[in-house]
DNA sequence: CGATCCCGCCACATT
DNA sequence: AATGTGGCGGGATCG
């Protein structure tokens, strides 16, 4: 009947269901299919049906509206009878479909056609993995089911795993909001830790005598159950245990069981994991008799959660022989690190704990959303942006829901590196007195929310967004360099405006952080109130442009304001930050505006592109003058520019900046940063410092993290792909404009992260140099050869002597640039990187070198830097 | 015959 | 009460 039933269906209404196109799942990696977003999949095999599923691939491809008018559930259902197609539509698609089809229908579907897994991996195939920031794509449970072909109960067990992994967040009733893999890896890493928590040892032991689980397990049993106590560390995601009402049931299985499961592997040593093991862990922790038929009906579970996980490519299916003979396993072959770590020294920043909740209100201006929605939500709230939020069932309202609150904690302790960092940059550089307050200003960043995702849209402004841009380092300072350094730099000493600059960052990648510190001291001040303006700014960019965001796929930024936050910081950015929107803030000087308010309104979560356009117009115009100079030389990108233009505009020429440095990007100069890649596209962290301001280098300790000194800015970014962005502020005391060469050679900083690995890339921007000592990728983890690397890749840059100081550099992906000072330098610009440059910074870590060019102040200076870039240079290649 | 796991009943939650 | 969710396990397939 079903194969029926799809001939029929399929002639009306194309979509249906179908069973469609195994074929091409079986062949696609589910790992591709990240990379892939959306495509259909599809490759024609001769299927029955396959017509049919052609044919809805298609549709849907082309148009999921009209797929869902049509369909309809119940036009499917109903629909049988209608043999074969011929609506034209139909016919067109078959055509296409043809060479398979054949016979229609031939085989039955066999029960693999009809598997989980190869559902999962329709669903999939649907959205791509990384979504656009801006777009928000919104699943229908029903829709999905008709046009899968399936019951929605099928849809249930295929999104409750998705959303364990936060690829996916519940909405409202019957709707899923989609997030992609953006936030994939900073799940992984905190289900990582929280895994080590609970079954750290478990695992360890398990391991070590795989057979004797049993016994163990009563021994163990201990350990693990007070972990079900924490469940709400699992949960974190999820739940909203918290409060909760609720925890109902549900909360219970599925998504809680593929939470733990994937801690399992995580924390597992060999990354295999077999069946019956981890069923024992799990029923474990859930109740202490293990009867027979629990436990074969928690395999029956873990069964349906590693189909799903297998689709996402995060595990495959391996065999385990043992003594006794071979048992069903499972091997991760998802990330394995994850640059955040845990380990961070944390110290004592008090700024850290003071995360957790207090100050909300003061950090205004960096939030962190997190999945989108949740953490949206929350903030949404306040401005009744998000009327979902209650929707689900656990959805807190509550202030921290577990979730958020791993991803607090996961601020923190950025938070504490931040804080480090600038002590150590204080220490440092004596000559600010002023310094210290950028600590603050990281506890604030903390408590605000911390980013971490979620949106990913580029909510924030701030940076720019493409990823490009990030690459781009190079273009970005070659921007700034051009322009007018010297003038910049100036007037950065003397004034506020450029403080801006300082003090924030903006990341584009999913989750970021950044820490800055920014050194003036005098500024900082100022800058707040800039921060607020722009953050005002973006909101109402955001409004507005949209156009941006699609280019960033950087999700989210963060911005920090260097500053003090804690002055007064203008109500408005507090207010900004309320409302949540994002999280991004960005700092620009610029002038205060009203904020707009995030609109956010549920529906459209995207905000984040306008906001970033709002960003890069406000960079613009702070820049303006500045950028006068600059961009004469350069076109901005077009995109940007337009925005500017729209925007604000007075600033035109700040646009000019950025296409410099674009077009620079060519151009080797840049000077100041340090880019390190990371490894592979995982996680990573990026870090951008600024060398302006710590003249002193930087050191961290290699373990670890790091201290950074200076104002720098870590990103982890989840997603490679994204790109962070930094931006440092320059520094320096007012004075020194022109550090010059004494400056460079300031900065130092080492990076060493241990986890890290990761990929993602780090800039250090100094204006003044950095210091080589860096090589840190070695030490950082030994353990795991991949993830060493981490490149650093000085960029030189350009030795624009006028460059250095302060400056602030942005770059996120796409967007970027961030407007720190205006006058002084100017970031640089963000989509203008990305194109030429950008692809080789991104293709390969080690690649990279980009050159980030960049101006800063004014100074000059720089020439050292960048010799002492180049030495930084780790393994990438620094192009030069 | 054991490994997989589809299917869908039905309880509980939410509307 | 209707509808959404999703636990659960019988039993069909697969290998």
């Amino acid at each position: 009947e079903n194969i029926f039933d799809r001939s029929r269906m399929a002639p009306k209404t194309p979509i249906k269901n179908e069973p469609v196109d195994l074929s091409k799942q079986k062949g696609c990696t589910p790992e591709r299919n990240p990379i892939t977003p959306v495509k259909l999949i599809d490759r024609p095999q001769p299927d029955p049906w396959t017509p049919t599923a052609n044919l809805k691939m298609l549709i849907s491809a082309a148009s999921p509206d009209m797929r869902d008018r049509e369909k309809k559930k119940e036009l499917f259902r109903p629909i049988e009878n209608s043999e074969q197609s011929d609506t034209p539509d139909s016919l067109q698609y078959d055509m296409v479909d043809d060479c398979t089809v054949d016979e229609f229908e031939k085989q039955r579907p066999s029960r693999k056609q009809k598997s989980l897994g190869l559902l999962c991996q329709k669903f999939l195939a649907r959205y791509p993995s990384y979504p656009l920031s801006t777009e928000k794509t919104t699943i229908s449970l029903d829709e999905v089911a008709s046009i899968l072909g399936v019951e929605r109960r099928r849809i249930y067990d295929i999104v409750n795993v998705l959303e364990s992994l936060h690829l996916v967040s519940r909405v409202a009733k019957n709707q899923y909001c989609w997030h992609g893999r953006h936030n994939l890896n900073q799940t992984l890493k905190t289900l990582q830790e929280a895994g080590e928590l609970q079954y750290g040892e478990l695992m360890t032991f398990f391991q070590h005598k795989e057979q004797d689980l049993e016994y163990k397990f009563g021994e163990r049993k201990k350990e693990t159950i007070p972990d079900s106590q924490d469940r709400p560390l699992l949960d974190f995601s999820e739940p909203d245990c918290t409060s909760a009402s609720a925890n109902s049931r549900k909360d219970k299985s599925l998504r809680i069981m593929s939470q733990k499961f994937v801690m399992l592997f995580l924390v597992s040593k060999t990354k295999i994991v077999t069946l019956d093991i981890a069923a024992k862990i799990l029923i474990e922790e859930t109740q202490d008799t293990v009867d027979h038929s629990k436990f074969k009906t928690k395999v029956r579970r873990l069964y349906d959660i590693a189909n799903v996980l297998t689709s996402l490519g995060l595990i495959k299916k391996v065999h385990v022989t043992e003594e006794r003979g071979r048992k069903p396993a499972f091997k991760w072959i998802g990330p394995v690190e994850f640059p955040g770590n845990t380990d961070e020294p944390r110290g004592r920043s008090p700024t850290s704990d003071a995360l957790p909740g207090t100050q909300r209100g003061a950090c205004a201006p960096y939030q962190i959303c997190s999945t989108g929605k949740q953490r949206f939500t929350r903030h949404a709230s306040f401005n009744g942006a998000q009327p979902y939020e209650g929707t689900r069932r656990k959805v807190s309202s509550e202030p921290n829901s577990p979730r958020q609150e791993r991803q607090d904690e996961y601020c923190s302790k950025m938070i504490n590196l931040a804080a480090v960092c600038r002590q150590k940059i204080e220490e440092n550089n004596t000559r600010n007195p002023s310094i210290t307050s950028p600590l603050s200003l990281l506890p604030v960043l903390g408590d605000s929310d911390f980013c971490v995702n979620s949106l990913p849209q580029a909510v924030f402004p701030v940076v720019q967004a493409d990823v490009p841009s990030l690459s781009l380092p190079n273009g970005v300072s070659s921007q700034a360099l051009y322009p007018s350094v010297p003038a910049v730099s100036k007037t950065e000493n003397g004034k506020p405006t450029l403080l801006p600059s300082q003090p924030f960052l903006c990341f584009p990648s999913s989750s970021l952080f950044m820490l800055c510190g920014s050194l003036q001291e005098n500024n900082l001040r100022e800058t707040l109130p800039t921060m607020g303006g722009v953050g005002n700014r973006s909101a109402e960019a955001q409004a507005t442009v949209p156009p941006a965001a699609c280019q960033k796929r950087s999700s989210h930024k963060c911005v920090l304001p260097s500053a003090p936050v804690d002055d007064e910081e203008p109500a408005a950015k507090k207010q900004t930050m309320e409302q949540s929107d994002v999280p991004l803030s960005l700092v620009v000087p610029k002038k205060p505006f009203e904020s707009p308010k995030a609109e956010s309104t549920p529906g459209s979560g995207c905000t984040s592109a306008e906001h970033l356009e709002d960003f890069h117009l406000d960079l613009a115009s702070p820049a303006a003058p500045e950028a006068a100079d600059k961009e004469s030389s350069k076109p901005l990108d077009s995109q940007e520019q337009e925005k500017r233009s729209q925007n604000k505009d007075p600033d035109e020429p700040s646009a000019g900046k950025e296409h410099i440095s674009k077009e620079n990007a060519n151009q080797p100069f840049l000077p100041q940063y340090l880019y390190v890649q990371p490894a592979a596209g995982l996680s990573s962290f990026n870090f951008l410092f600024s060398a302006n301001q710590a003249p002193g280098a930087i050191s961290l300790a290699a373990s670890q993290l790091p201290a950074v000194s200076v104002p720098c800015v870590v990103v982890p970014s989840t997603a490679l792909a994204s790109f962070p962005l930094i931006c440092s502020p320059t520094i320096t005391s007012p004075l020194s404009p022109v550090p010059d060469g004494s400056f460079s050679a300031a900065a130092c900083v080492n990076f060493s992260m241990s986890g890290l690995a990761s990929t993602t890339p780090v800039f250090i921007g100094t204006t003044a140099v950095v210091t080589p000592k860096v090589s840190p990728a070695p030490s950082v983890d030994p353990q795991q050869p991949a993830h060493p690397t981490l490149h650093l890749s000085p960029v030189l840059a350009r030795s624009c002597g006028a460059v250095k100081l302060d400056s602030p550099m942005c770059m996120g992906h796409p967007v970027t640039l961030l407007k720190l000072q205006q006058p002084s330098s100017t970031p640089l610009t963000p989509k203008s990187i990305r194109p030429a440059r950008h692809e080789a910074f991104f293709k390969t870590p080690g690649s990279l070198g980009d050159p980030v060019a960049w101006k800063k102040n004014e100074g000059n200076q720089t020439r050292n830097g960048s010799s002492v870039q180049r030495r930084l240079e780790i393994s990438s290649t620094s192009p030069d």
